[in-house]
DNA sequence: CTGGATGCAAAGGGTTTGCACGTTT
DNA sequence: AAACGTGCAAACCCTTTGCATCCAG
């Protein structure tokens, strides 16, 4: 297996993502890195993207559209996504217990994914606005 | 707003989703497809999963994987996902109601998606005779 | 006849990868 | 010095789209 090694790139990839309450997508954080490193490149921010969520620092997230983002709070909660503006929202819920769902199941659960999709509410008061 | 005309490329696939318990590809209902209309386009086969999308008929899943599954079964569920072999389950599990959840968040809460990751009870036989 | 549906092929668009060079250990 | 990381650009791969033709209503 191959060992890590320090890379600034990489560190402040991480540092960015967990210092964000947003869900930043590849291309989002490679322009945020861009400043600090003028010619990153895409490759290598998949690439550490890749390594940081094998570590277990980042989740990658899959919101149906066409890219991924990643998100730094790797404490298991589900988000929010509004379908009008895109934006994505942590929301804490209370979701059955793996224990409780287990017994429904002949499969071995290992993790879970909770999301709600809807209106946030700064869509939902551009709408007022609009009537 | 376009009016739907009867296609039989369209009937065939959707009666193919409908009557598999699998969350078949585009892909894979591209290749069944085949066998009935040797000229069959992947076109076409994406634009009718859109329609048939559209009108509500199927659903479209993602699971992170490079492409997307198609479900025929539209009833409010919930799947399991194996993270060996990839296959889809279906799985019945009581999460909370909306009404509820809705009382966490100041977001208009309109649908949600909820899946569970683990090794398949196939996977899992395999594994123990492996060792 | 009119406008949606199809086939074909090319274009899209996010992600991955090969390679030579740069860095960490 | 050995091996991982980076930049660059090309390759990938699923999906979308333009266009001429076909066909349902």
């Amino acid at each position: 297996m191959n060992q890590y090694r320090n890379s600034k790139q990489r560190e402040n990839i991480l540092s960015y993502i967990k210092s964000v309450k947003t869900h930043p997508t590849a291309n989002v954080i490679y322009d945020v890195m861009k400043l600090d490193f003028p010619n990153l490149s895409m490759g290598t921010v998949y690439r550490n993207l890749q390594i940081l969520s094998d570590q277990g620092e980042i989740t990658k997230l899959d919101f149906g559209s066409t890219f991924d983002h990643y998100d730094g709070y790797t404490k298991e909660h589900s988000h929010f996504v509004c379908t009008s503006c895109q934006k994505v929202y942590d929301i804490q819920v209370d979701f059955p217990k793996r224990e409780q769902v287990q017994k429904t199941t002949v499969h071995q659960i290992k993790g879970s994914l909770i999301r709600y999709y809807g209106l946030c509410q700064d869509c939902m008061k551009k709408m007022k606005g609009e009537n």
